[in-house]
RNA sequence: GUGAGCGUAGCUCAGCUGGUGGUAGCUCCGGAUUGUGGCUCCGGUGGUCGUGGGUUCGAGUCCCAUCGUUCACCCCA
């Protein structure tokens, strides 16, 4: 039996990684234009970080990653998520002190041992975005539009929700009130019990019929944030009005992260099964300091590629192939060696050139112009070579010329092509 | 970690209550007057039926185990 791939663990291949170019490429257009840089931090850690930010009673600490010893004995962790490393960066190179503001962006892979399902792998790649050093209610509120601009320029249809999470001061408060509403509470679910006592702001979350007719009469968050949550949640809505982003408000929405702080909110669609989420974020003012740097406040989201990618297929949306401009088919040996020559003088100038070495039909080498999506093929045989001419052909209107076979051909055929 | 479903050509799959693996579709290669594509037609390449046991005269089909995979719970992007 040959070697296979780890469980959970998937290769990209020709087909397939159009699409993840694609969605890469619209995403760091867009996070361009909204002047943020991009920075590239490690997949390996120190496994700390990660339980001094994500929450040390969370799922993805206590069971989800991938930790191991190194050969000097250091505890070290595949990265669960893209926050904490580029917090971790951020504070290391003192990027605070080179822009009050840093607005960052990063994609790669990410690791959770968890079990594999629909949009849902072992290692999966995120894009996420983290901006630095304010708490204007107005930069949530474009940290928000950011996301939906994304998924509104991949043509996708996906629902955006957002909830306050309160902050410090404030949600102990609330905690209170909700734990002695679960304490009168009647045949909550196994899940709920464990949750109150681990974290029992997930307990909203549930799938549990029986668990949500009673969570109706809970108390909300946002009956029980202090004033200045409440004025900086109306605020991020005033603004995202502003922008026209449509949103709905959810008091039930929580985030997973212990870190999270005021506002919160996820891009969901009912297209992809159980994983509805394919993007979610938050502020986290605290977690900066708390992972030993300067106070400064903070807010980010991720985006799941892999989900994107479903989303696309899901939703048919088309993703546009990379254009190729010239097929070079050649006709014998002696044309074969003038078009290996010649495709190499058009892609030194700048053009996608293709060209098949085995000496194929030329019916056989038109069908794989066509299929490459070429704009024109350029047919060079031993009639016309022997004039010393070559023929172009227009792919997509199928009109075709003569051109000269010189030296400086090339200058020729760019002219047409171009 | 829990539960259910599925493993038949590179891919998508038929295969009924066990009786010799399919002119199956897609892909790939070749051909349809000797040099012109995406359609159509014809032909060809391609399979230890995931693996190991068991029941049986006989197992792709039934039973057990094992591995893989999918979906859901859980968790989350």
């Amino acid at each position: 039996m040959s070697v296979k791939a780890l469980k959970g663990f998937k290769d990209i291949v020709p087909g397939e990684v159009e699409t993840w170019q694609y969605i890469e490429k619209t995403a760091r257009d867009i996070f361009h234009r909204f002047d943020f840089s991009e920075i590239k931090v490690p997949i390996l850690e120190k496994t700390k970080l990660f339980v001094r930010s994500i929450g040390e009673t969370t799922d993805i600490v206590e069971k989800e990653m991938y930790t191991f010893t190194d050969r000097n004995g250091s505890s070290l962790t595949m990265r669960p998520e893209g926050t904490a490393p580029v917090l971790r960066a951020y504070i290391e190179n003192g990027l605070q002190s080179k822009k009050a503001v840093q607005k960052l962006y990063t994609i790669g892979p990410m690791f959770r041992h968890e079990r594999p399902q629909k949009g849902r792998l072992r290692q999966f790649h995120q894009m996420s975005v983290e901006v630095l050093g304010t708490d204007l209610p107005r930069v949530d509120a474009e940290v928000v539009a950011m996301a939906w601009l994304i998924v509104k320029e991949l043509g996708l249809t996906a629902s955006l929700e957002i909830n306050s999470l309160g902050c410090k001061k404030c949600r102990p408060s609330f905690n209170k009130a909700l734990l002695s509403f679960l304490d009168q509470a009647e045949n909550l679910c196994d899940d709920c019990q464990r949750r109150i006592k681990i974290n029992p702001l997930r307990v909203l979350d549930c799938k549990s019929a029986n668990c949500r007719e009673q969570y109706v009469k809970a108390p909300s968050i946002l009956d029980h944030i202090c004033v200045g949550c409440d004025e900086h949640f109306k605020s991020v809505k005033e603004g995202l009005g502003l922008l026209g982003v449509p949103y709905k408000v959810n008091s039930f929405m929580v985030r997973g992260l212990d870190y999270y702080t005021r506002t919160t909110f996820e891009l969901i669609t009912g297209d992809l099964g159980a994983q509805s989420a394919i993007g979610a974020g938050g502020r986290y003012d605290g977690l900066v300091q708390q992972l030993g740097g300067p106070d400064v406040p903070g807010i980010g989201f991720a985006m799941g590629m892999e989900r994107l990618a479903l989303l696309l297929e899901q939703q048919e949306q088309s993703v546009p192939l990379p254009a190729v401009d010239i097929f070079v088919a050649a006709l014998g040996e002696t044309a074969q060696k003038k078009g290996f020559a010649l495709t190499h003088r058009l892609r030194q100038a700048g053009l996608t050139v293709i060209m098949d070495h085995q000496d194929r039909s030329l019916k056989n080498q038109m069908k794989q112009a066509g299929r490459a999506n070429a704009r024109y093929a350029l047919i060079l045989g031993e009639e016309e070579l022997a004039k010393g001419r070559a023929v172009l052909r227009n792919m997509e209107n199928r009109e075709q010329h003569d051109v000269a076979v010189t030296e400086d051909m090339t200058g020729i055929i760019m002219q047409n092509v171009k």
